[in-house]
DNA sequence: GTCTATAACGAGATAGAC
DNA sequence: GTCTATCTCGTTATAGAC
């Protein structure tokens, strides 16, 4: 194997290691050393490859979530109603627990807390998935009788704190965390109601959001 | 001083300072160390009083939300309509920003991962906030038309969830969990629009709701 | 009940051999 | 580029003086 192969090699255990001890053991049980052993390489690599467990974590989170919101790419890109994004919500949900990306996320905002450096390479992730979502909901809200109300850019940033909060939720509440999804999901149906009224109630519910609208 | 009133004194101030230190560092930054620094008291006690780290932890954060839920108990009770709940919910979110009981909760809930001992406690916590929540849905989905189609105890969980993952973002990005908040205020007037429906529109409204039941 | 002192260990980080 | 060895510091926890 070439030198430069090798360290491509190193470096990529690191950060899969880097991930898999956050997701396995939370951000409090981060180090060096925790990460060198799940990455089956030396405890100095890390040092020596990124200068610290800090920077380690930060680039970690950036190339997992750039790599996960890639995969996702194509499927936000077939959404156009209400119906489908709930779906696709709910399959990233379950196939995230799995490659569990938004438990890291989440972990790093944890770490964050007090701490400027993670807290920007958290955002700068975060950033990613909240673009996507973002894209997303602008072309089904300019579809529905709600559009005109609604703020894009900050229904996806509540969209993605909310799936932050659950995915923390379910690591010490795995059933609460199960219904309260079912429970939105639930509820969601409503949305899809008013989204699939016929012309008058729409004219209707328009003309009555308007007046409450300040 | 009584030797009693000293010793709970002292508990009190450990407990402040593992909140106080939870709010100010993460969980990340928790030891007994910088609790007891915190607190102005030698670090040994710690163990004396309540034997662990984890267990001091556990208790205040168990304390301080029963004091936080029970503050908020009679501003629930007044609850009867969706806008006031609407309101209150905002209202919680900026004091808690200073009191700082759902940041401390979402950075249990972090230190849970892989930490069943913290999870347990954080969990009982929780529990004490969603039950008021729950209360509160279940009287006024009992007046709405959507009543019979949601499930306030999983929906209790789903809006304790959102609360903890918008205060975790604050932490990062206090601007961006600031849109997300202001954009489901703007949003949840849908809701209230559903809500203020005439009987006839309200009638057929749930028409449609059974329909999509499955 | 509170203190000092200390044991035993894990942390981040670096030096230097290979 | 990777390893071993090591420094320095912070960590939990305990023993024992007061």
């Amino acid at each position: 194997m070439s030198k430069d192969a090798r360290t491509a090699e190193t470096r990529r255990r690191l950060m899969d290691g880097a991930i898999d001890t956050i997701r396995a053991h939370g951000i409090s049980g981060v180090s060096a050393r925790s990460i060198a052993t799940t990455a089956g390489v030396n405890q100095a690599l890390i040092f020596y490859h990124f200068g610290s467990v800090d920077e380690l974590l930060g680039t970690a989170c950036l190339t997992s979530t750039k790599a996960r919101v890639e995969a996702y790419r194509d499927r936000f890109a077939t959404v156009s109603d209400l119906r489908a994004l709930l779906n696709l919500g709910r399959a990233l949900q379950q196939e995230e627990r799995a490659a569990g990306n938004v438990t890291v996320l989440a972990q790093m905002l944890a770490g964050a807390q007090g701490d400027p450096k993670l807290a920007e390479a958290t955002r700068t992730a975060l950033d990613l998935w909240v673009a996507e979502i973002e894209l997303v909901l602008r072309r089904i809200l300019a579809a529905s009788p709600v559009g005109e109300l609604a703020d894009p850019a900050g229904l996806a940033r509540a969209v993605a704190a909310s799936f932050i909060g659950v995915e923390l939720w379910a690591a010490a509440d795995p059933q609460g965390a199960e219904d309260g999804l079912a429970a939105l999901e639930q509820l969601a149906v409503l949305a899809e109601v008013v989204d699939n009224l016929g012309p008058v109630a729409r004219r209707a519910l328009k003309a009555k959001l308007r007046g409450v609208r300040q």
